[in-house]
DNA sequence: TCGCGATATTATCGATCGATAATAGCGTAG
DNA sequence: CTACGCTATTATCGATCGATAATATCGCGA
């Protein structure tokens, strides 16, 4: 709410340019995760940004520019929480420990999408129909991890410790199984009581993903 | 695109009171689902019907109107996709069973999401944030199905049958599952160049679901 | 301290939104 | 065949949309 005076003591009534442009992608990612594109407004994201409309367009070039800046932004965040993940291992010796570290993006996934359910509602938005927004997102951020998750569980299914599952399919049923509750958290508040953000609901949700998708893997 | 002349052969000019209405409901749908109630426009949604704007606040109230009663129609439909189903069997005997009938409610669900993605579409669009709309469909819809799935889950915990999730998580990992690839049918379809709406990906899905969730249920 | 470039703020444009009044025309009852 | 009720169509309202021009103001360098 309150923003933080510079370390310096110097009383700041401009923000900088980085800070108005990374809370102007913030709030972008809120109101285009709640509403899509055509619904959020540029008025309502200044709003909550604590700036007017017409800087959108001044440290952006347009709303559709915002938009394609924040799931820059977005997608940033998310390769920085799988930074480290390799799931093409260098050789095929050990295909459990392959499992185990499929097992870890799965648990990292669900956290990322407990934390940043904007992603998940703007694919959800935008995978709906067909558009310039659609394809530029799937061809830029979304393929690669669709190939390496498919090449992944192909490996697992062969030394079976993978559910049954055609690995097209699997990326769906693991997408959508791991980030509905905080896609729809309001939802869940309403149906259950509960808070999906909660960190006992997303370690159960993670492990019971782990637990139906890869049967086969050595616990301990 | 043409419509068909009716029955007796005299050319009708005028659409019934029914079908203009029933037109705008399922455009409706389809417009609601892909854009959500702010995006969707009544001047588009009229156009796909074939009728003017107008006609929308002539057959019904207004907008909200609409909304609501496309989505009353919808939730009737699947009423009647899962009709005969019962979860709640009189007697603890044959738990068994109920295992089976979890697992064809699971294979009816995955086809009416396939069928009548704009459901799922608009839970997704209405599920991330308060408002009257979602309180007025979970707590009308949503809940019994949320009930209904829950008690049974539970039973077939108890019985080893299902997979070690609990119940509120269950029905979001299931729902979730089941519905991600249809209402992203345009993004599966530039991701992988399969239709998920080919009844070999979804019978293909269904029997994925299952196998996963129910890994104690007797095959054959 | 002064001046200028960078950013903020206000005002406003044309387009589109949902809604409604006014008019036109179809179709059946009598 | 006429007349009237129901539906379709057109026109238009105030509000809001994204965008931009015009103006005001900040804050750093000289």
């Amino acid at each position: 709410m309150a923003r933080n005076p510079p370390p310096n003591g110097t009383v700041r009534t401009r923000r900088s340019r980085t800070d108005i442009r990374r809370a102007l992608l913030e709030s972008a990612l809120i109101e285009f995760g709640a509403k899509g594109f055509d619904g959020a407004s540029t008025r309502a994201i200044a709003q909550r940004a604590h700036a007017h409309q017409p800087q959108i367009n001044y440290h952006f070039e347009s709303k559709a520019a915002l938009w394609t800046a924040a799931v820059d932004h977005l997608f940033g965040l998310l390769a920085e929480a799988m930074h480290g993940l390799v799931l093409r291992q260098p050789t095929d010796a050990d295909v459990a420990q392959l499992g185990q570290t499929f097992a870890d993006g799965i648990r990292r996934f669900v956290s990322f999408a407990a934390e940043h359910p904007e992603l998940n509602q703007i694919m959800v938005h935008e995978g709906t129909t067909a558009s310039d927004r659609l394809t530029w997102m799937t061809r830029t951020y979304v393929q690669p991890f669709f190939n390496g998750i498919g090449s992944a569980w192909q490996r697992l299914l062969e030394a079976g410790i993978a559910a049954p599952i055609d690995s097209d399919t699997l990326y769906y049923v693991l997408v959508g199984a791991a980030s509905l509750p905080y896609v729809n958290a309001s939802e869940v508040r309403l149906l259950t009581g509960r808070d999906p953000s909660a960190p006992a609901w997303i370690a159960a949700h993670a492990d019971g993903l782990v637990a139906i998708l890869l049967p086969g893997l050595e616990t301990g």
